[in-house]
DNA sequence: TAAAGGTGGTTCATATTTCGAACCGATGTT
DNA sequence: AACATCGGTTCGAAATATGAACCACCTTTA
């Protein structure tokens, strides 16, 4: 591991729940030394990534962030794509709603939603999104490259006892999702939430992230899901859109079979 | 220099006007060597800071700074605060507008706004504000943490003739600014161009960065130099108010004064 | 057609950089 | 006053970064 990847690791520990990060604090949480954390640190500063806060001298992320972000967004504009979108299927479903790009093998989080409708719900706080375990994940498995699997055979991390542990449950969750045209992860990341999602395309045709609904799990029911897989296909084909992209026609095909079952889980368990 | 400190300068020569750059192109830009450039790429962008686009295999910004951003927004939410102002900025001098933000000893730019008013407008693409040679980087100086100015003083690069290349003449700058409450660069940093700049503050009661105005020099006359000034007092008690300060009483009675002139630039030359 | 010059990517011995145990001084607690 | 914790620093040992040379491939030029 390049002392390059394990400072710049260092923000992945920084979120919304935990925004500002102490020296010794940080220390325990990546597992590593003092002094070295504190160099990285120093680096990522001086490089504005992060700041301290003055008062506290805890660490948070820094303005330089906000600048390469617009470029970002200037350069390859997703999120202006994807907003709309998922506030509609947010309001729509009364769940949270997020979206996920997929750069390389890894599937990031791009934005997110959280319906207002209920006091409990869903919240993403996730860097990179488990292959195996979320159901946007399996939605790269299913839609994206197959050399996907490879990588996420490589860790089939237990979340929960529902997270497949063998290449074999993965690949039979893989098919159905194939069949059905949409991802399901049903309580493998976290226990108490139901996660569906859709594929999303680009400009180039090929699988570029999905957009998915995190449901707790309480709620979840076979008339809750209905609304939320047509949801799902109506915000889908938005993003897509707004991308340049298109759904392909064996995708399609895969919705409405699904949508037109009587038992519309069924084809997905 | 630390070799993460070399990677993540990588990460500045990106910009909305050169989006993705190359290997070959990145290591004359970088001045490095190939092999080392592309191994700092490779950390960059198994981080997902960075991703290369598959057609060409140039190298742009990844999704990872979205995410960032957005938790950066969520801890110190402040161009929320500040693009309102900004835009409202624009659209009454018809030039564009920005605000910068001070973390270290560094001033960053936050957002730009660019007016339509006018097919010839400055663009700002800037990665951090040199502090001698910019309205923003004077306002920095005469209203900031002292030792700013020793960082400043360290580096007076001349970007034109107009630059201040001593310390002196530096300081007689500051002075003025300290008692018009603007900040002004006369052609300092780009021949062409007027910066025109306010001061902000944050909940702290401290300096916390600039809001400005640039100019298109051959547009630049009394008469909008005091529709700018004036509506930069706006922005700037705006994005003050915003951010949770209020602007110290020594610079409104500073602004109110300037304002109160009969040959605005008088007192700023 | 073949040589030249460009690209992104790789190798390996060299040596520069990073690493972490131990240490500081300050602050706060028991 | 003893103890714990904080952010930050030091120095020899050891791992890591470095860059000249090298591929394979592509386009342009002769």
């Amino acid at each position: 591991m390049s002392s390059t990847a394990k400072a710049l690791s260092l923000l992945s520990h920084f979120s919304s729940v935990r925004p500002e990060i102490g020296l010794s604090q940080m220390c325990r949480i990546a597992g590593r030394d003092k002094a070295t954390t504190y160099r990285h640190l120093q680096a990522l500063e001086t490089a504005g990534f992060i700041e301290q806060n003055p008062a506290t001298k805890h660490y948070r992320l820094g303005p330089a962030v906000m600048q390469l972000a617009h470029i970002r967004e200037a350069t390859v504009p997703r999120t202006k794509g994807a907003k709309p979108a998922i506030r509609a299927l947010a309001d729509a479903t009364g769940e949270t709603a997020h979206v996920t790009v997929l750069s390389g093998h890894t599937l990031f989080a791009l934005c997110e939603h959280e319906s207002p409708h209920h006091g409990i719900r869903a919240v993403i706080d996730l860097n990179s999104f488990p292959l195996h375990a979320t159901a946007s994940g399996l939605c790269a498995l299913a839609f994206g490259p197959a050399d996907l699997m490879q990588v996420a055979a490589a860790d089939l991390h237990g979340f929960t006892p529902h997270t497949p542990n063998d290449e074999q449950a993965l690949q039979k969750a893989i098919g159905r999702i194939r069949r059905s045209g949409f991802g399901r992860a049903d309580g493998t990341y976290e226990a108490d939430v139901q996660g569906l999602s859709a594929p999303l395309f680009d400009h180039t045709g090929h699988f570029a992230g999905a957009v998915a609904v995190a449901c707790v799990a309480s709620r979840f029911h076979p008339d809750l899901a209905r609304t939320i897989l047509s949801e799902l296909v109506i915000a889908a084909r938005d993003i897509t859109h707004n991308w340049g992209g298109t759904i392909p026609a064996a995708v399609e095909a895969a919705w409405s079979a699904t949508l037109s079952q009587s038992n519309i889980l069924e084809p997905m368990s």
